[in-house]
DNA sequence: GAGTGGTCTAGACCACTCG
DNA sequence: GAGTGGTCTAGACCACTCG
């Protein structure tokens, strides 16, 4: 009848069965359970005391399995309530050829989406921005910082800077910058994105509710407008566990290829 | 005279000046002095015993500092040959809008590029393959797998799943599939990428030569013919910290832009 | 207040590297 | 063989959560 956790971690049910360490062991075994279904997603596991327990290991070497597990997003610790799975994210796909917004972009597919307001004003321009934006030295910018949820599941982090020259009243902005640069007329039409991946610190970690150094996707973005002009630059970072992003590529033109 | 990293271990000079946990005192002092070059790239660091009873912490501690340098990056540990700062990788700027060949890539920055042979030849093709290719049941695959190295620097696991129609001598293959296919007209005109963000594996960190759990890019990539057949499969891993992918987008046709 | 994960210690032995 | 990081133990106290 118990087919259950506790069964799973006996000692004598996995221990010295295969080669290697034994955290390792005991990593995989729990692994194996989560994949399987014997533990599901949400499920709270044992406290790392009840494990070492049961396991006949000690703490530090169920500690060394969790952290594991935890690096590869498994499971999920918090300290004074504990270990459990992590719950399953639908990965989301985005196109990396067609400019969209968030917000419109999640609308789409029947999600309800929130932002939560990290930060957001006018500010003395930091250098970079200054480059990037083309601004007049000593000058201010309009900045946004926003935590992209979607059904809960907060998605991604976007750090937006502007000239106020496009923006300037960055606390009119309801869920959509780009619905509220339409509105000027200065709606970029073009984007150059830069992707690379991180590993993410522990306070953007915390924010997207993911385990400190789970990998990510560092994503920077400058948006034109159609005259050329710059109108915005953006540090995102994304949840590398939900997001797919998509590109399309074309062979180079012949004169450049020899 | 000797503001080395000896005397940067010292534990008065560190110790209990911060706040927080010590290991993370001690981790972000050493961070510290990797970044402001009193340790350089490439340089030894002292061994965990020492560090111990310089700084006058356990070397649990010590250790618990270090896995954290290794797995943001900053440092390498080797059994037995001890632990030194990473050296610096170059990082790469790769297109995304454009299809091109690492090694044609590569030579055109005057790079010399090799790669090593993972794995070669025709393999009974698994379902994945088989559907993505357009292949019959039971039909056989041509696989090529290589680690793509630049300058001496591995940068990217490359795995390939051909149709042997396409591909039927995968140990004709030179340094580079693309000027393989160029032979035999067969060379894809257009590619569909899907990126996301994963930390590296034991195996695969190994080969890339990164500590396990480092940010790497997935990169699955389906390759066209100019008559829409595919070509080719591709599932690739990169170096997060060796790689920025670049990307233009474009405002969304604006019928569907509402 | 009971229970959880987080930090820290002293000490031991093993597996690996390198001269 | 000497030295390195890797694993493992038993035990302690702290910080946080939750009923």
């Amino acid at each position: 009848m118990e087919n259950t956790l506790e069964s799973v971690l006996q000692h004598e049910n996995w221990a010295r069965k295969q080669s290697g360490p034994l955290y390792a062991q005991l990593r995989d075994h729990i692994a194996d359970a989560i994949r399987t279904g014997v533990i599901g997603a949400g499920d709270s596991l044992p406290s790392e005391r009840e494990i070492a327990e049961l396991s006949g290991v000690s703490r530090i070497t169920v500690r060394k399995a969790f952290k594991e597990l935890v690096r590869d997003g498994l499971v999920i610790q918090k300290q004074g309530s504990g270990t459990s799975v992590t719950p399953v994210v639908e990965r989301v796909q985005q196109s990396l050829s067609i400019l969209s917004s968030f917000t419109e972009d999640m609308a789409r597919r029947g999600k309800h989406v929130h932002s939560e307001l990290l930060e957001r004003g006018l500010y003395p321009a930091t250098l970079p921005e200054i480059m990037t934006l083309s601004l007049p030295p000593d000058s201010m910018v309009a900045r946004i910082s926003r935590l992209r949820i979607a059904d809960g599941v907060p998605l991604a982090i976007e750090r937006a800077s502007l000239s106020p020259a496009f923006l300037p009243d960055p606390q009119n902005v309801g869920q959509s910058l780009y619905a509220h640069l339409d509105k000027y007329g200065c709606r970029p039409s073009r984007a150059l994105q830069r992707i690379s991946a991180i590993n993410l610190g522990a306070d953007d970690a915390e924010l997207l509710d993911v385990n400190e150094g789970v990998a990510g996707l560092n994503i920077e973005r400058i948006s034109y407008l159609p005259n050329g002009e710059t109108v915005e630059f953006t540090r995102s970072i994304y949840r590398g566990d939900a997001y797919d992003f998509l590109a399309e590529l074309h062979i180079q033109p012949a004169s450049d290829s020899r």
